[in-house]
DNA sequence: CACGAGGAAAGCC
DNA sequence: GGCTTTCCTCGTG
């Protein structure tokens, strides 16, 4: 959820991620009241949508002046990074009455869209992190882990010693003017980001609870979860089967690895900075770098699991027996 | 300087 | 004991 400036050749999305997602620019009239149908599962989304989309820009404007982590090169697309066009927010020669009904539903379209992307978004942090979605279930490693995933996120100092012997539950009761305390710098990042976890266990709890009527997109969101539920379980995870689970999501990796023949198997490392403080991230060692990293896969070679291809390139590996 | 190969030892489950 | 992690030497472009 690191939202970087607005891209100025692109109208329609106006928020471009980090990770190769991208926002979509919202029109301020079309919040609060005046939506027609405001589904249940995007409500307590709102916030993405209303006000905040000035935080989001602001969170941007942030990452550029207080700098502390090394930066990601922008977005230099496309394949990878699919952009979501909604055919409602132009200039339309359209009747208003059609016109408004279209812009309508491609705005729901387009706030189920970001709200998926959110939710796949927490539940790969929470597969990285080893964490359970829901803040409230956290103990005060759990936070710390969710605070230096945050820190990485929007490039943020260091904060975790403010909110250290803090479990979930604790950092849930807690106010935005609670956080300032704790940390004048980033507390409106923090809570607000926060939020939006709090918001998506309080969206899963009612999803589960069954109380909620599935339709169309949601159901997809279901089944995020569920895909996330079932991925929780189990052994610790191999680096082999990190390095996949980072391919298959090139929405969200597809700038720091990506598949360069996946029929082959071959992929490249694009950011080994990057990749190597996931998987630092994933299991739990601040000091992993990529000479260490790279020591591991190449432990993979006799065993037959990764290797080289035929034609050796920097930073580029295949799996001996691709999917 | 960043990567790549691989030995050696230690840590962790 | 298997799978890393850490550290190291040496080689390459």
């Amino acid at each position: 959820l690191g939202y970087e400036a607005p891209k100025p050749s692109r109208t329609s999305s106006l928020l471009n991620r980090e990770d190769g997602l991208e926002m979509v620019d919202h029109k301020p009239r079309l919040d609060g009241s005046d939506r027609g149908h405001p589904g249940l599962y995007l409500s307590c989304f709102d916030m993405l949508f209303t006000e905040d989309a000035a935080w989001l820009v602001r969170v941007s404007d942030s990452s550029t002046s207080t700098d502390v982590g090394p930066r990601l090169e922008p977005c230099q697309e496309p394949e990878q990074c699919p952009v979501i066009d909604s055919p409602g927010l132009g200039a339309s020669p359209l009747s208003p009455t059609l016109e408004e009904q279209v812009e309508e539903r491609s705005l729901e379209q387009v706030q189920s869209l970001v709200v998926g992307e959110v939710l796949k978004d927490i539940e790969t942090a929470c597969k990285l992190l080893n964490i359970t979605p829901d803040p409230m279930e956290w103990n005060c490693g759990n936070v710390q882990k969710w605070l230096l995933w945050t820190e990485h996120l929007y490039r943020l100092p260091q904060v975790g010693k403010a909110f250290q012997d803090l479990d979930g539950k604790d950092l849930c009761s807690m106010s935005e003017e609670d956080f300032r305390q704790r940390s004048p710098q980033c507390s409106e990042t923090l809570h607000a980001h926060l939020d939006i976890w709090k918001s998506a266990a309080w969206m899963k709890e009612r999803c589960s609870g069954g109380e909620t009527r599935m339709r169309g997109t949601s159901q997809k969101q279901h089944k995020l979860w569920s895909e996330a539920d079932s991925s929780c379980s189990g052994q610790p995870i191999h680096l082999w089967q990190f390095l996949r689970e980072l391919l298959l999501k090139p929405h969200s990796y597809g700038r720091c690895i990506r598949w360069l023949n996946k029929e082959k198997g071959i992929f490249k490392i694009e950011d080994s900075a990057h990749v190597a403080r996931l998987w630092g991230l994933r299991k739990n060692r601040p000091a992993m770098n990529y000479d260490k990293l790279s020591r591991s896969i190449r432990q993979y070679y006799k065993k037959g699991i990764i290797r080289k291809p035929d034609v050796s390139q920097r930073l580029v590996y295949q799996f001996v027996h691709p999917v």
